[in-house]
DNA sequence: GTTGAGCGTT
């Protein structure tokens, strides 16, 4: 169970960061989802991402099937199926206070966010500080454009459990007479996922994914067979993470093919999350992928009171390369190898370093998760 | 001063 009776007496922000932790994109108990993924032709993105809501202050309403329960927060109490209406449901606590954090973007794994830094202090000091919390991928302070230190920057660990750790001691962090604000690293913009022409917005392309998963792409939707629709066992949210509150998953804005997405009302048969994982299946389903849902931040109150989250991604890549499977076409690679960019004499620019091929990437929730 | 720039616009 989780969090382990030692940490139950944590504090709550810590305790919710925990329990974000443990979900199964960051390899909790729902199992190692993460697969890798291939580079992505922009140098700008290198994080791979998958959809994955963290916040919410939308829970899940008896007798309404519209809202996507999509995983569950771990509190110190007894472990409770989340998949069956709780008569006694625990308040729900948004992951994010919306005052006080980002209201949406996309999660990095194995990084945090931090700030209060002092300005003087160089990414090089702030390696050594955290390299004693785990072992330190990258660092990075965000300066404005004159170069200064904005104050805040970002820590990858080579680990989600060291990045997990450093939740722990965030309460108690100090650095050169400052306290650090130490939080999930959250990007609020979308950036680098350009428009691809290997995936056209209208006609019908008969692909395979890397691993040979057959879709179909068409009018911006990519349908995929799926085997089971009723009968699978959900896997995400971890049932076993327990029970409330609820984070709620809506559709975000992706490109097809690149990032799946849940529908806005999650349909059972409907659709499918994710990679495919069983090439071996033929049932005779197909599951509807809605393109271009774009993910809004809103906070309309919907059909039933129910307030759209604030949400945030994982942040993810493209998932597959797809391949041509019946229909031959040849596309441009939108790539960026060996061509200088226009604005490579910009005093500031420079592509980013930590793009990485073998980041993973979790395998994000299949549509039967969604549904109490 | 606390959640990531830059080009210029596919």
């Amino acid at each position: 169970g989780f969090p382990p009776p030692l940490l139950a007496g944590l504090p709550d922000k810590i305790s919710r960061w925990l329990a974000f932790f443990s979900l199964p994109h960051f390899g909790g108990e729902g199992g190692d989802p993460r697969v890798s993924v291939p580079v992505h032709d922009d140098p700008r993105e290198p994080e791979d991402v998958v959809n994955c809501p963290i916040t919410s202050a939308c829970w899940p309403q008896r007798g309404r099937s519209t809202e996507a329960v999509t995983a569950t927060q771990t509190t110190n109490q007894t472990q409770t199926d989340s998949l069956s209406p709780s008569p006694n449901p625990v308040s729900p606590v948004p992951l994010n206070n919306p005052t006080s954090g980002p209201r949406y973007g996309t999660v990095i794994p194995n990084r945090i966010f931090v700030g209060g830094i002092d300005f003087k202090t160089n990414e090089n000091d702030l390696r050594k500080f955290f390299s004693q919390y785990g072992s330190v991928k990258e660092v990075k302070i965000v300066n404005d454009r004159a170069g200064v230190s904005k104050g805040y920057g970002f820590i990858t660990f080579e680990t989600q459990e060291d990045a997990q750790k450093i939740l722990q001691e965030a309460e108690k962090l100090n650095y050169k007479d400052k306290k650090l604000n130490i939080g999930p690293a959250i990007r609020k913009q979308q950036v680098g996922i350009p428009r691809s022409s290997i995936m056209p917005a209208a006609g019908t392309m008969y692909l395979t994914t890397s691993t040979g998963y057959p879709y179909t792409y068409h009018n911006g939707v990519a349908y995929f067979h799926t085997p089971e629709v009723t009968s699978v066992p959900p896997s995400w949210p971890s049932r076993s993470i327990s029970s409330s509150p609820v984070m709620v998953a809506q559709p975000v804005y992706q490109q097809p093919a690149y990032h799946y997405q849940a529908p806005a009302q999650c349909i059972p048969g409907q659709w499918q999350w994710g990679v495919p994982q069983s090439p071996a299946s033929s049932a005779p389903f197909l599951y509807l992928q809605p393109s271009e849902v774009i993910y809004q931040p809103v906070e309309i109150a919907q059909d039933g009171g129910c307030v759209p989250p604030p949400l945030s991604l994982m942040e993810a890549s493209v998932p597959e390369e797809p391949r041509l499977h019946s229909v031959r076409r040849s596309f441009s690679q939108p790539s960026s190898v060996g061509l200088k960019p226009r604005y490579s004499r910009s005093p500031h620019f420079h592509p980013r370093k930590d793009f990485r091929a073998e980041d993973s990437v979790s395998t994000p929730p299949s549509c039967t998760d969604f549904v109490k």
